[in-house]
DNA sequence: TCCTACATTGGACTCAGTCCAAGTCAAATG
DNA sequence: CATTTGACTTGGACTGAGTCCAATGTAGGA
């Protein structure tokens, strides 16, 4: 199953990956979809992505550590990878005591398709 | 009806609003509160923000650029103002053809009561 | 006073995601 | 080989957040 989300590029919703997962294997229901993806998530192979969009996305690049680049409009996601560590950003004194371990940062546009329309 | 969203430094859920907002009218119904929560955001009056919960949270602190501290246990929310300019950070080579508008941060860790429990 | 325009209501609806009892299968055991 | 056990899967019901829309209420203007 989790060939289904390996090597695409994409950023797909959970019913996305389960309509593919249909294609290989008729049977599977959504459920099992929701608690592979769950796994696949803790193991850290797999990332989930909130954008404003109702529905999560996985990210199956979970690998090298990246940020979204997320179209206002259609909602199009595209890796990116910038230089600078914005961790390094974030003073002690603006931790309030948080035990840091993860950033994620989402720049948000128009992708050149919307900006056409 | 902006009042009750005014001069909290929390960061509420539709539903949260809603209850506050039938305190002080206790007809109001969550369309209302949806319909004011919308305009606002494209007002720039207020942020939107989604964490990783299921229900957006909506952010009062819409003029001062800020970004945000989560806790990944109990989902609270609190505003942080890290030096450097992370959308300096992202290249033309990395936009691809976007016009980026906006970085959202997002800062993940433990908070201290969650730490302590 | 009556009309019109518009915001508000409440309830039905959608959509993503979760939950759970029942079913399925395969490996381990007798 | 037959049976038990345990883990995985199924499908369908359920929940929670958000949206939609027809009906209602209200304010202001003629």
């Amino acid at each position: 199953m989790a060939e289904v989300l390996d090597g695409e590029h994409v950023h797909l919703t959970a019913d996305e990956v389960h309509a593919r997962a249909v294609a290989k294997l008729p049977e599977i229901s959504r459920a099992t979809v929701y608690n592979t993806l769950g796994e696949l998530v803790t193991l850290g192979e797999v990332l989930e992505v909130s954008t404003d969009q109702r529905a999560k996305r996985y990210d199956p690049n979970a690998h090298r550590p990246h940020h979204h680049l997320v179209c206002a409009r259609c909602g199009a996601i595209r890796d990116v990878h910038p230089s600078g560590n914005p961790l390094a950003d974030l003073p002690d004194s603006e931790r309030f005591g948080f035990t840091v371990s993860d950033v994620e940062v989402t720049y948000r546009g128009v992708c050149p398709n919307c900006a056409a329309a």
